[in-house]
DNA sequence: AGACAAATTGTTACCGGTAACATAGAATAG
DNA sequence: CTATTCTATGTTACCGGTAACAATTTGTCT
């Protein structure tokens, strides 16, 4: 690997010559400048990141910490934010922390030792701030998405969790749905809580029955809706609620996958609404009814305010951005008599 | 941030012996290994990689360059990479080249410049040569996912594109079909001039009618189907293939999108099948017949490649892994007389 | 106790860049 | 024609670690 050294000895002047016509620095003689970029080419010499980073400071490497690439929200996001890195000229390391909080608690560690300029995460939930404060107290700018974080201020993306419930609810609501249960994770997640607060909201604002018994919390690295499956089997079918409301689509497609399997078809026996499309792109005959959020731009606008703050270009004072939700009715709900 | 020498003052010893600690060296007495971790625990000492690199020329830092993310079968690659290399303590950085050879020079520059110590890529075509080129000169390894390069030995993993081909296509055959149409990407792309080989074999082998008119090759980025969509409308009937394949997945879910847009319905006017599956998940009333090859495992598989090249542990000789494809049939596909 | 080996810790130099300051030669001014 | 200011380039030191070697302390053995 050839060094500054080896292009200044090649071209027959100092290092610092050579730096300077790397960046463009002031004053070289039209004569030098070629000679230096002749030996540059002939070299194939590239600077090395680690020795400019040791003197900048800065790595122009950003984090991007989510749960799970695998979930076509998340990896929307991923594209998003990484078309934006790369725009401003940063490159991206990504990581899955599966919601788990000491593979984010490992994974913000090597980021800070790394030297990374920013990170976009989605926190696992509100125990993350511990890790959080790892941030902050190494002054490492970030940003968060889809999720808040309690009594933390920072500059956030997200969807509007409350209204996207009301529209999922409303939905079912003008289908005939009277008794609707709600499938979601832990409340330690800020937009799971925003969500059931909505779905309570909805029911009592519209009188509906409410039994405990319907909501059902499950982690969202294994979901377990087996058990939720059993008791719907268990109940008698006037019991049984008539739609189920999903926080999440990997829940949906997980709970209606083991619906197939143990004999309980959507939306013929319940029908399933869930947050954000199961699939990435747009597919025929998509089957959820969804209430979708515009991941691609969580991830593009979130990198784009990392960036705008790591480069000084934010106020002193936080932003938040809100996006709508949108529905789409398709094929897993059906109106009820 | 505090350095080596915040933690050396503070514990009362030499940076050396900080280091010594850091690294588990040899003969530290335990009363001062015990006063430099208290130091570094309370000033928070993270060690700077950027300064660690500069001596050790390695980064633990790898690239993962592959087309696109949003494509569920890339994205299961991410996943898999991704899972392994933090299984070995290295961290991933990735891009998107969008089939674009000036985005992956670029990409494959700044990964260079960054000191990563392998690559796992994807390259966009055959002339992707000349950014290989620049990972031999510094000799960086890197393993090729999904396509091969002519004339570049190396390690690989991909999947079996001729046995796929063949199984899609009996399974069009024995469905009844007999002219069946061929949407693919550019010939520069390996796996592309593969599946269009096995198409072709098949054909012959079976004594099909073949019709030039009906294989239609198109960029891979912005996939133009509607023009051989009109096509197929032009034609009468019986002049019109009753299946198509599609060498990919993104490819056959445009090609349907537009179809069902241009009133051709699939499967009944048409069945159409495509490597790989457009969901990363497993959904619940999965539309297309898809011939399913192991992505997660492409990535995982190849990380291990990569990380076991680096680390010095594999031989001389370049490995190559072959999975097999599965079919998988659903809807997109049905019987004719 | 003295000699030597082992254990523990320190010193120096260097990795590959660049900031800050220094210097030589050319251009401009008086 | 000398003083002064640019212009173009070089030198030195340092970023934060660690390898290599040096020095000191402690332990072991006869």
């Amino acid at each position: 690997m050839a060094t500054i050294y080896d292009v200044a000895k090649r071209a027959n002047v100092s290092a610092m010559t050579v730096s300077r016509v790397i960046n463009n620095g002031s004053s070289i003689k039209e004569s030098t400048r070629l000679r230096v970029e002749k030996a540059i080419k002939e070299l194939d010499y590239i600077p090395n990141r680690s020795a400019q980073s040791l003197i900048s400071k800065d790595t122009k490497l950003l984090s991007l910490l989510i749960t799970d690439v695998a979930n076509p929200f998340f990896t929307s996001i991923a594209r998003g934010a990484e078309d934006k890195a790369h725009e401003k000229g940063y490159q991206l390391v990504f990581s899955n922390s599966d919601e788990n909080i000491e593979k984010e608690t490992s994974y913000i560690r090597s980021a800070v030792s790394r030297g990374i300029d920013g990170m976009l995460l989605t926190p696992s939930g509100d125990f993350s701030i511990q890790n959080i404060n790892i941030l902050t107290k190494y002054k490492i700018p970030f940003v968060l998405v889809d999720r808040s974080l309690k009594g933390i201020e920072s500059d956030i993306v997200h969807g509007d969790n409350s209204d996207g419930t009301k529209k999922l609810m409303d939905h079912l609501f003008e289908n005939g749905h009277r008794t609707i249960g709600f499938v979601t994770g832990p409340s330690s997640i800020s937009n799971v809580r925003e969500r059931g607060d909505a779905y309570k909201q909805f029911i009592k604002d519209n009188k509906l029955p409410f039994n405990e018994k319907w909501t059902f919390q499950t982690d969202l690295a294994r979901m377990q809706t087996l058990s939720y499956i059993n008791l719907l089997l268990e109940a008698s079918k006037e019991d049984r609620p008539t739609a189920i409301l999903c926080s999440n689509n990997f829940l949906a497609a997980d709970l209606v996958n083991n619906m197939n399997k143990m004999g309980l078809h959507v939306p013929d026996d319940i029908s399933v609404v869930c947050f954000d499309d199961p699939h990435a792109i747009q597919m025929p005959n998509s089957f959820f009814t969804v209430v979708n959020q515009p991941a691609y731009k969580f991830g593009y606008t979130g990198m784009e305010m990392l960036i705008d703050r790591i480069e000084g270009k934010s106020g002193k004072e936080h932003k938040e951005i809100v996006y709508d939700t949108e529905l789409i009715i398709r094929q897993s709900t059906k109106k009820i008599n």
